[in-house]
DNA sequence: ATGACCTGACCATCAGGA
């Protein structure tokens, strides 16, 4: 089971893209984050183009998330889907067939920090939390998407310039840990050779620099963790025309 | 030290991103 996961920054501005990405990689469950379109029925009608169905979480401008899978995986929607009532941050679904619990994330940015903005990213990852813990008890979890964290000072090309940034904030980085002792493993941190960037700013990335952050990611429960068969970052996708600032990750599951 | 660049909303310029 290939699975894809990518902040796309605007499903419109990147549909030459998504459409690349999709016929070269074939993923059987393609996961996006930041949708900024409003117009659910527009999301849908899209991946039919490709012969995806899709559940998607959208509002006006900003967030948004989708996941679309190919049409012979039966999906089960959670119920629990919107942590933030005011805002299309995550989406679940499960596949029943596979006991497999699937978190689709954009976890809220936080800045500045001294606002409600950074407690209002605290308090939703503690929501995020309280729902992992139920669905850990009867399904094996993957949580997938843009975290918004900065786990560990390697994870930035230059941590110092986060210093008082909400993404590696000393808060931030407990309730992201506090996820991991939920028995989820940051499967790119524990493969050798496969850790990456996946963000890289448009203002510094255009001179060709390698200043990036380690922020989006797959956390698998154990058994998953040991079906793994692929991982990658796609950067190819950041030099492409028109990209996103962040690029797709990939995971292939022999499930 | 600062700002850069991109997108959507909407028409000139700003919020938000990270």
């Amino acid at each position: 089971m290939k699975i894809i996961s990518w902040n796309v920054n605007s499903l419109r501005a990147r549909e030459p893209l998504i459409e690349k990405i999709i016929k070269t990689e074939a993923p059987d469950i393609f996961c996006l984050q930041e949708l900024k379109i409003l117009d659910k029925e527009y999301v849908e009608n899209f991946f039919n183009q490709f012969s995806l169905k899709t559940v998607a979480e959208t509002q006006k401008s900003y967030n948004g998330v989708s996941v679309s899978c190919k049409s012979e995986i039966v999906l089960n929607e959670n119920p629990l889907k919107r942590l933030n009532m005011t805002q299309a941050r995550n989406n679940t679904v499960i596949i029943k067939d596979k006991n497999l619990a699937i978190l689709n994330c954009y976890f809220p940015n936080g800045n500045p920090i001294d606002t409600d903005k950074f407690t209002n990213k605290l308090e939703w990852m503690k929501l995020l939390y309280k729902e992992i813990e139920i669905l850990k008890k009867e399904y094996e979890v993957l949580l997938m998407g843009d975290f918004n964290v900065i786990p560990d000072d390697e994870d930035a090309h230059d941590i110092k310039k986060y210093k008082n940034d909400a993404l590696a904030q000393p808060e931030s980085r407990k309730e992201f840990y506090k996820l991991i002792n939920l028995d989820l493993i940051d499967v790119f941190k524990t493969t050798p050779k496969k850790q990456s960037y996946t963000f890289f700013d448009y203002k510094t990335y255009k001179f060709g620099k390698e200043e990036g952050i380690r922020i989006d990611f797959f956390l698998l429960s154990p058994f998953l963790k040991s079906k793994v068969m692929k991982l990658k970052v796609l950067k190819e996708y950041r030099d492409m025309d028109r990209p996103s600032d962040h690029c797709p990750i990939l995971i292939d599951l022999n499930i």
